[in-house]
DNA sequence: ATAATTTAAGTAATCGATTACATTGAGTTA
DNA sequence: TAACTCAATGTAATCGATTACTTAAATTAT
């Protein structure tokens, strides 16, 4: 059994007053004297009082727990946005509950519901690849819990977001690509559907534009986030006539595969072809060919994308805020396209 | 503002029963006529009623939330076992609250007070590295909150932990190197004050006995799980006399940095030096020489862990169930310490 | 000195679900 | 038919904190 708690009822029994004078002095209510005040704070922590968190929640209606919703949480890039959020909540009192979608939109709705269920004050959530409905989403801001999406958001209106620039993220990374002297640039892309990877080949594109590059749609390739994947596109790139001496990836595991792939065909990195990874992984900088990446910035979105909650719930509530944050990413120039750093050798 | 949520008054005044009634069909109360039931059930779902958990929880003192203290998230291992624990009690109703201590003693004392005053049903922790006082544990054990530790323990009778059996990984990898012809096995050692690190040590120097290997002292240097300190400890072995010709770090990030230092001098991995790491960090099989290291199964031990819990709660409450659990290590073997491999090149 | 106002504190309802105890009425037994 | 069971449901207290509304006492104003 746990042991008995202390509540504001002992704390009024042993001082001879009322409940809710203590309940007011606890929370510095102006109308309680300063005498009573100081008498019920000391009388607490003598008793070892701990204000009971449910029955402050059934009252007001919050809990000071909100969720968030990632696809997998032992991916560097979502466990430290996870941490970004932690960081700036806790010491705000708030915690953080944390659920899975495993990329699959059922266990996705199934983990909002339950959230909802649970009482949390708001919901962050990077939306899953195979997320097609938006039912349960539409539901959540039914009953006015807020959602701030990072990285993968979806459109509604009072909803905020913090995502990175992936356009530009496309963009520079194609742009160093060009200027280590690469013009024949493959892209191994993520999933179409989603926002993020299509703003990424957008970029790509765009830079390929800006430097008179012609686009040839067949140095495009479709990938998942596997390493399988980005030997598979190298094999396929490698049937080409007219081979690519760099390649863009959108994700660092392609990345990774496509080297592993290009090592094996005794093709050399970055003199033959360069190569530019995604997301900044922490092994792309400790390879023995250390790989260029874009890096996200995940704990800073995780830490955006606390405050601005935090904004929106201190905030007047009948007022509906909503801030899209857009970061700009940071590229990590490294061995596996840095032409320049071979002259030094 | 929330939209009104349903509540079972609601469902009572719906079908000019009480509530009491409501709240006993919902609960499947054998009291209740079926007829009852059945529409009670009926109109719940036509209404759209959810449970307030904040109420029940308030009621029967229990929240269904546990809380889990680890030193980081964005660790491969600690989010594993995060995933491993979460995947087991979700399908039971709970929901899983994420703290770190960042390895900071004072850290792990605040998170812990406001887990309990959260009210969480138990606690899953592993103990920060700067840990040296148990008064916040004591404390919890005496509010009969449950706590299980995973990978990092304290002792405490009644309470359970799911460990690694690090005195096997440390004998398993260091005869491993043995076997593969070497016989002055350096030992980059973690934090000598906690109990996993002291295993790994004591596994190594009794594989060196059985296998009647002198131990030399100057072998065996104190590392943090860092890269530098890795290359630090290679820096310090090669100025002795008589050089390693093995390394087996208690942490894979360390093994990294004595790789990189080793290439600096241009020594051979394995032909001149094999290296064996900890932890199976996922780096560890990407490397372009992928790195010999010890996989702590942490999904496993996170799933057990949170098996171990349930059995705790489910059980009578007033029988303390202490269960250890110890889980055997597995030896992931690369090229990193593979000499036999070389043969077949 | 008395009325008006302010200050400090108390009373009781409330949040939503649960449950010990009480009640009703149909059916059973002697 | 009176006494008794028992199934089904209702009443009201409870979990702990908050707060609208009241009240008593102290202070100020007239």
């Amino acid at each position: 059994m746990k042991k008995d708690k202390i509540t504001i009822y002992d704390i009024s029994k042993k001082l001879n007053i009322s409940a809710a004078t203590v309940s007011r002095a606890l929370n510095n209510n102006p109308k309680i004297s300063e005498k009573t005040r100081a008498l019920v704070a000391k009388t607490a922590t003598e008793m070892n009082y701990k204000q009971n968190r449910l029955a402050q929640a059934l009252k007001n209606g919050r809990t000071n727990n909100v969720g968030i919703i990632v696809p997998y949480i032992n991916r560097s890039f979502f466990s430290s946005i996870i941490r970004g959020i932690e960081e700036e909540l806790n010491p705000n009192g708030y915690h953080v509950i944390i659920c899975q979608s495993h990329e699959e939109e059922e266990n996705e709705i199934q983990q909002l519901n339950t959230l909802l269920n649970t009482q949390i004050d708001g919901i962050f959530m990077s939306v899953s690849k195979t997320t097609q409905t938006t039912d349960h989403i539409r539901k959540a801001l039914e009953e006015n819990t807020p959602i701030v999406f990072f990285d993968r958001k979806l459109e509604f209106p009072g909803v905020s977001s913090v995502v990175l620039d992936d356009f530009k993220a496309g963009f520079i990374a194609t742009e160093h690509l060009i200027n280590e002297g690469c013009n024949r640039i493959a892209h191994l892309s993520g999933d179409i559907n989603l926002e993020i990877y299509r703003n990424r080949f957008e970029g790509y594109k765009s830079a390929l534009k800006e430097y008179n590059i012609a686009y040839d749609k067949n140095l495009v390739i479709q990938t998942s986030s596997k390493i399988e994947s980005g030997i598979q596109a190298v094999t396929q790139l490698w049937e080409l006539e007219n081979k690519p001496d760099a390649i863009f990836s959108a994700g660092d595991y392609a990345a990774l595969g496509a080297i592993q792939e290009l090592k094996n065909r005794k093709i050399k990195i970055p003199e033959d072809v360069c190569v530019v990874g995604f997301s900044n992984e922490p092994f792309t900088k400790y390879m023995e060919l250390p790989i260029t990446s874009i890096d996200q910035t995940p704990q800073m979105m995780g830490k955006i994308a606390a405050q601005v909650f935090l904004e929106q719930v201190k905030g007047n509530q009948t007022i509906s805020i909503e801030k899209k944050v857009v970061l700009a990413p940071e590229l990590f120039i490294r061995e596996s396209s840095n032409r320049k750093l071979l002259k030094f050798k």
